[in-house]
DNA sequence: CGTATGACGTGCA
DNA sequence: GTGCACGCCATAC
């Protein structure tokens, strides 16, 4: 695995429960604030069960995409956010 | 090695 | 406020 799709899921292990990053804000974290496009090539093909990824979102608030491991992201993140 | 693609982001119409 | 086009980085083919 690429030093960088370590760092970006390391990132989104990072994330607190209940609490939502942006891929440009984890992008960032790991000291590549442009790559936030690669950020999210990387999540899209490791579908770690270790990783929160579904905790990672758009800038704007909006979902994204979050397909491999159940595809419930929303009803996932909701019953996060709300405990 | 070069081209195409993608869980995106920002700017402009 | 919504929609379209361009730009970005890393990975896959």
């Amino acid at each position: 695995m690429s030093e960088f799709a370590k760092k970006v899921l390391t990132a989104a292990k990072r994330i607190p429960r209940g609490q939502t990053r942006s891929y440009k804000e984890v992008a960032v974290a790991i000291g590549q604030s442009r790559a936030y496009r690669a950020v999210a090539s990387v999540l899209a093909k490791n579908i770690d069960k270790t990783v929160p990824c579904h905790r990672v979102i758009k800038s704007d608030g909006s979902l994204g995409g979050y397909n491999g491991l159940r595809g419930e992201k929303e009803e996932l993140l909701r019953r996060e956010k709300i405990s």
